[in-house]
DNA sequence: CCAGGCGGTTCCAAAATTCGGAACCATGTC
DNA sequence: GACATGGTTCCGAATTTTGGAACCGCCTGG
């Protein structure tokens, strides 16, 4: 196990739910002993990637990852592009929008276009969640081949919420109906009383993968707002489409580190 | 030179200036030959600290240091008092304000307030700038010791604006001047035309030092403005100081991973 | 005021990884 | 068809990393 597959192992303990860890905590998460963990985090403190709280001596992400993780925005075009899009529908039906990106199984939050509604923003940029229990997370599993989904999904299936598809096989069912419909729906799942309706765009050009969501809450929209929606995601999907020169029926074969 | 340091190398390659590389570039930059390059980008790309355009072919930073700079924000408390004062204080003199930290003898972005006076962000998040040549990257470094200055100044003093101070001896009357007034100010420096004001505001808990600073247009601003723009400051820091807790006259003596 | 825990650091020999030169290869282009 | 670009793979030598153990400074509770 090299330097560097420790490094990444210790960044990825962090997330949204634990932004900061003690020594304590770094040891029993990797499971490394004292001496390697104490190595690893000096060096990566030294270099940028941690920093240590002066007080509490806790860690947290450092400098670098700040400086670094502003230059990945700058790798736009696809997103940017969506985001205007997304933009305008949002400013339309007051809805929150979100743009993810696979990986592995999961997504993560990389833009957000708040709604003029009630529903506030649950998902900030950089959020991770499992893409199995969102509306994008399995648009974009659906235009994957049949051998990387289940190259992806864990050997043991996860436990997700209940409206959720609670098996592999069911999984498969919701995919192709994405597949036939070009539209991905969920409610009440990742959290209650919220749904989402998403689709996944795929830029012709690069292959990369996004996926794009419109979220509300269940409570408070009627079936016709939600079918309003539906049709404005298909309108914004066919569009993006046609700017960038996404095939439908061409399945991803390679999508960047996502093996995890 | 551990696999960790090589890493760090390259992924010090990128800034605004550079955003993406080639392998090519990459090689030039960290003069490594051919073979580790090609290995280590590999393992970059594959724990998704890099990711690469499948088009051009180029690196850029991967989504992994996105989730871990979002999380960097996280680290709040002094950053967000600080920027809630500053808030006010932009919305009062319509002037555009920054939040800063030393890294080495450079400041980096970490927060900006748009002010509603026609002069256009220029240094965004993440920016990284000489610390010499900036009205809060001074005011940081007035408050290190000596001797750690003299340790983060370049042995052979770096060319500047010709409204910075040119030498380190130059430099030090200005820190003096800094350490008496509390405020720092800079006009015709890193861009012509801009001027800015700032201070330097150390935690009295943790002990890190941000630097803050309002920019202005020299030309658009009269003398009373300007004189105006201290005072807003001067209560500021004031007001920081005792929210805070901050010492003035206590040097600061370790600074983060601020070694470079 | 001593014991014990936390958060480390330092040491060392054994084990694992990295290093870099060289050969090779797939694309795209002149 | 030759050449450049952007890699990959191989291999022995050289360098790092590893983890157990001992040690240390600070703080807290008894």
């Amino acid at each position: 196990m090299s330097a560097l597959t420790n490094a990444i192992e210790i960044l990825h303990c962090f997330s949204s739910a634990r932004p900061d860890l003690s020594f304590a905590d770094v040891m029993a998460l990797t499971g490394k002993p004292k001496s390697s963990t104490s190595r690893l985090l000096r060096a990566l403190r030294d270099c940028g990637l941690l920093e240590q709280d002066p007080h509490t001596r806790r860690y947290r992400p450092g400098l670098l990852t700040f400086e670094l993780g502003r230059l990945h925005r700058a790798h736009d075009d696809l997103i940017s592009m969506a985001e205007r899009e997304l933009r305008e529908v949002c400013a339309r039906t007051g809805h929150t929008g979100y743009i993810a990106v696979l990986d592995g199984c999961e997504q993560v939050v990389l833009r957000i276009v708040p709604g003029s509604n009630p529903l506030r923003v649950v998902n900030p940029p950089g959020q991770r969640t499992p893409a199995l229990a969102t509306s994008n997370g399995r648009a974009m599993l659906a235009r994957l081949s049949d051998a990387d989904i289940r190259a992806r999904v864990p050997a043991t299936y996860p436990k997700l919420p209940r409206n959720s598809p609670q098996n592999f096989k069911q999984l498969m069912t919701r995919l192709d109906e994405i597949r036939r419909t070009g539209i991905s729906e969920a409610a009440d799942e990742s959290i209650e009383g919220v749904g989402s309706q998403g689709f996944a765009l795929k830029s012709g050009e690069t292959g990369e993968m996004i996926g794009i969501a419109v979220s509300y809450s269940v409570q408070a929209t009627t079936a016709a707002e939600r079918a309003n929606v539906r049709r404005e995601l298909a309108a914004m999907a066919a569009k993006l489409r046609r700017l960038t020169g996404d095939q439908l029926d061409q399945v991803v074969t390679r999508v960047q580190a996502g093996t995890r």
